[in-house]
DNA sequence: GTTTGACGGTGAACAGTGTTTAGACAATGA
DNA sequence: TCATTGTCTAAACACTGTTCACCGTCAAAC
């Protein structure tokens, strides 16, 4: 009777195991240290017993990238809640993307920097998190413009990504540690992320529509699109 | 005689020949593929000798990302020549740095992102690189700034580093993928560059300098700041 | 001319990595 | 009771960076 579904329990529970021995290992030693035999030694299982659970080391990570949006979204969610404002609101997402970076900086570098994970850069868009999140910080960002805080050129999708990975940058290069001994990163992040929205109040950027883009082609077209905002 | 600088001569050409057969390797198959063996293989001597050159496999990429350094000085300058216009200079500059990011992704990634090099992000600020490259850079923006094309506010070296790593978020994010399908991480670099750009025009931003920016210390001080600029 | 010492290079090993495979063993269904 | 199924393991494969005892060569000293 119930025995498939006790060895389903089973499945499930070991299964839950490896994942939370990766995750202790991943977030104690950073992943780059997590090996199929430590976490074999943790759940007390061989190495191949991994192998019928998950089938490479990868999908552990992906599994583990998986809870790491999960985590993020609810830290952006909290930082987004205490403010009304469409402008505080987005200044607050943001902001709890780059403190996100640093309470898990080993989540947020396999969600978002490394490239040592294929499939996470495969199957990036497939995480829902983003549906989620974005599609309320693109509703700010309307906002905004309805109420005369930004251009009303501006393209709601477009400025999400470039705040978003204005402030990655930032995060970035904290993690990287590619900044001189006395600079403050948190200062960085701020005025990165100031700038950005100063900007947006702005009507300069005409290039700013995908299709009127051409700054990249060529030595002419830059110095045409310098000379256009000059 | 000469026999020490016989012997020297030859320690230098190894030397050579070991950096060779890992720049090799590296462009080709990334540095994470590049292994002591391959290097070995290469220069048809045993892995073992390789280190009475360099001490650690560290110090290879140490070595090799000091080229990278210098490949990227002479890119960002090449781009920047043309122009006479500070502006259009910094522009070019930076267009330059993203660019790099394209035609080196290996080398970039090496300078700027990795974590799995320790010296790197110990010694960078040893590399001269950024002594040269960056004063240019300042001059150009107090240029922008006494032509009154930038805010009067603005710090020129805060302001270069809000401008590098917001180019660099769009480089990272390039080079890892994660991006959808649709979207073109040459346009969202431009957006990038440009919205930064447009909000060094304008004088919102209060809290560019470090000492007073409370932003990150709590949620009240986010409000507050917050309400300044609403 | 012989001996000594230093140096350059190697083979083998150590301790680790992800992954595969043949086999053992227990629990299940007929 | 017997055959089957599924789970787990020991051992191996092909790698990784690094170390170390050893070995021959060659320059210098006696």
């Amino acid at each position: 009777m119930g025995t498939k579904e006790r060895q389903q329990r089973e499945r499930d529970r070991l299964s839950d195991a490896i994942l939370t021995a990766a995750r202790e290992l991943f977030v104690a030693e950073g992943y780059r240290n997590v090996s199929m035999r430590k976490i074999a030694d943790r759940i007390e299982y061989s190495p191949a017993a991994i192998y019928s659970y998950f089938p490479s080391k990868d999908d552990i990570f992906f599994a583990l990238a998986e809870e790491g949006f999960q985590k993020m979204a609810m830290h952006i969610s909290a930082a987004v809640q205490p403010a009304a404002e469409p402008l505080d609101r987005l200044r607050r997402g943001l902001w709890g993307f780059y403190e996100f970076s640093k309470a898990h900086p080993e989540y947020f570098d396999l969600m978002f920097v490394d490239r040592s994970v294929p499939s996470l850069s495969q199957d990036f868009q497939r995480f829902e998190f983003f549906q989620a999140i974005t599609a309320r910080a693109e509703a700010d960002i309307q906002a905004c413009i309805d109420r005369g805080l930004f251009s009303k050129k501006l393209n709601p999708a477009a400025a999400l990504h470039v705040l978003w990975v204005g402030v990655l940058g930032a995060a970035t290069i904290r993690l990287a540690q590619r900044l001189a001994p006395g600079e403050d990163p948190d200062t960085l992040a701020h005025d990165v992320l100031e700038s950005l929205l100063a900007g947006f109040t702005t009507d300069i950027q005409t290039t700013f529509v995908a299709s009127e883009c051409a700054f990249h082609a060529s030595d002419d077209a830059a110095s045409r699109v310098a000379q256009n905002n000059a």
